[in-house]
DNA sequence: CTTTTTTCTGAGAGCGCTCTATGAAAAACC
DNA sequence: GGTTTTTCATAGAGCGCTCTCAGAAAAAAG
């Protein structure tokens, strides 16, 4: 009895039926605390009993907040759903967005060609209260379409221009940094790298860790050992062949797809991982506990980064814009067996990074 | 200067900017056929200079279209997102709805909680335009719902009733028909299944058409060579433990995600892969191609049916619901390295496949 | 017991758009 | 040239809800 109206139901009816007016039900549904417990129970019983929802339209008509989100995702899908990367992020946003009973949808393109099209209907209709982009190219035209049109946003990842943008990210400097050091302390000499893309600041912030790990050991930067991947199975495997040529001993892989793919180039050439070669990934996504062998890397905490962007996008709709919040997490090495670890206990304390997944610094700039 | 306009822009503004009414407006943005030329032009000009577009909210409320659908996947996400089916799928559909100006809005639930109140918010709030389900579950409390609600619906795979209920899917008798008769064509004595989980009409289905490739070949169906998973990596190898006590020299995996479990099962016991037991999966997601050995598989058109899905989904928005639409594509047998290829050309012609994609039968009920 | 303050409900004006009914102008017909 | 059709823009009534404002009733104060 509680639904299946043949037709819907209207606040009007249910006014009617509880003998009050449309405001009062109004009241009821947005906020009970305002109406007098009698006619409160008087309402929410009609309520009950026909299973009354309000036409989320007419709502979202006069109120200017429909409780839906946007989730952008610049790149075209072929790419993103290569990697377990955004399915994870998918989870943890949809995560906070049930928690807060929010609707997500979902904006991709599957073409550059989408692109206009697809910004304009998410942006164009007034429907979003806000949305959730990731942060995937270094160009993104969506920046000072998002700051014209006033529409409360939130990044994961670092946008190229965070004066004006909040955004959540992990600490990707810091955890190429640990991935490189770790290397190096393991006795390595050889230490390359396969980078990300060129043009994300994923790509640019991993890669930068690794040269200052490089340098703060004093090692000088070898720019033979640095090859750009663009963080697929593929490209990974491309990079190690180019690498090989330049005989490395161990490899800082900036995503774990990557390493996998330059793992089977490693061992084409008739090399061992790690005896012939070490490896080191980035995410820590399922794969790489289930690898052969488990893959060392650094963990990443993806899903809590959607459900936090969730959380920030909601404060900015609640306190406006103002400074744009700037959350960024930390990562963890888990060290597991491409990295060769016997040597890893070295003197002056232990080398393993503490488990710190649950914290963060939350910085304004 | 196509858009940024500090406050948002009405109909009625532009109305008054082109020196026209507001309906006239509106009958440009909605049907331009049904005005003059001029008026037409006019109208049309102030659109393009101020980037005017309708606010979806109040043109939802009025024609009681919104052009958004909702896809809804009624299991926990940490299971849905473990296997690279839904995502794939996901791409399908927003494809689609890319093609057709359609929005797309995700209801993934977290905790079987979220069940009921993602229910609501996604059917109760006369938003959507329409759902695609997919069919995971033999128990759906959603079918009854929507029925009741009569809010359009396409499922994706076959729903438990699908005498109401639209829906696209594979033909997943036939596909494990085709696989299972591969592996006995192959001279395999002892063929073996891990299926999917029996509350899954995909998973009833598959086991079905291995039962009856046996049986048409007179072998005699033994239950301990039938062991039930559920379509997860974890399941494929911990039922692969349970088969390999009863030595099958072939097994058929109802998802190519169970066939990496097994093999990795059959590899720890000391086998080999085809050499002791030939395995088959079914899926052909694109790790398939690239697992070491390369996966032997059933190739179903996942994208093609969320593509289709939308397709169906859209007629039915047209139409109305008539009598449900019931689309079957075919699966495809795809030969690579996990069943032992040397003898696969028996006489009597060629056992492989015609690679189908693009044909569907489209049958009603 | 009257006046002031507080608490709540109801009336009514939108929110921005669609769509039917209406009527004016243009085209077609006799 | 007058009448009937056809074409096409406009007026205006909603769609279902929120929210401000005013006023009635109840509580507090004098």
């Amino acid at each position: 009895m509680a639904n299946s109206p043949g037709k819907k139901l209207t606040l009007e009816q249910v006014a009617r039926l509880a003998g009050v007016s449309r405001a009062t039900v109004s009241r009821v549904v947005n906020n009970p605390a305002s109406v007098s417990p009698e006619y409160r129970a008087r309402v929410e019983k009609v309520i009950a009993d026909t299973g009354y929802q309000p036409n989320l339209a007419a709502r979202s008509l006069a109120s200017r907040r429909s409780g839906i989100i946007g989730l952008i995702i610049p790149s075209v899908t072929e790419f993103v759903f290569a990697d377990p990367y955004y399915p994870i992020l998918i989870e943890g946003i949809s995560r906070a967005c049930n928690l807060h009973d929010l609707t997500l949808t979902l904006f991709l393109f599957n073409s550059q060609d989408d692109q206009e099209r697809l910004y304009r209907r998410a942006l164009g209709t007034g429907l979003l209260d806000g949305v959730i982009v990731t942060a995937d190219k270094l160009v993104d035209p969506l920046i000072p379409e998002l700051i014209a049109r006033q529409i409360p946003a939130v990044y994961v990842g670092r946008p190229p221009d965070s004066s004006q943008t909040s955004y959540v990210d992990v600490d990707n400097v810091s955890g190429a940094y640990v991935a490189t050091s770790h290397l190096i302390r393991l006795g390595y000499e050889r230490v390359a790298t396969i980078t990300g893309p060129m043009d994300s600041t994923a790509g640019i912030d991993r890669r930068a860790g690794y040269i200052k790990a490089l340098q703060e050991r004093g090692r000088k930067v070898d720019e033979n050992l640095i090859v750009e991947g663009d963080f697929s199975l593929d490209s990974g495997y491309a990079a190690m062949r180019q690498l090989l040529l330049h005989r490395p001993d161990a490899v800082f892989a900036a995503s774990d797809t990557m390493a996998f793919g330059a793992i089977r180039a490693i061992r084409e050439a008739g090399l061992r991982v790690p005896d012939d070669v070490a490896i080191i990934g980035f995410d820590d996504l399922p794969p790489a506990m289930r690898f052969d062998p488990p893959l060392t890397t650094i963990r990443q905490p993806v899903r809590r980064n959607g459900m936090l962007a969730v959380e920030v996008l909601l404060e900015l709709l609640e306190m406006g814009p103002h400074p744009p919040r700037h959350l960024i997490l930390t990562t963890e090495l888990v060290i597991r067996s491409t990295c060769g670890g016997i040597l890893e206990s070295g003197p002056g304390g232990s080398p393993r990074q503490q488990p710190v997944e649950g914290s963060f610094s939350d910085q304004r700039s």
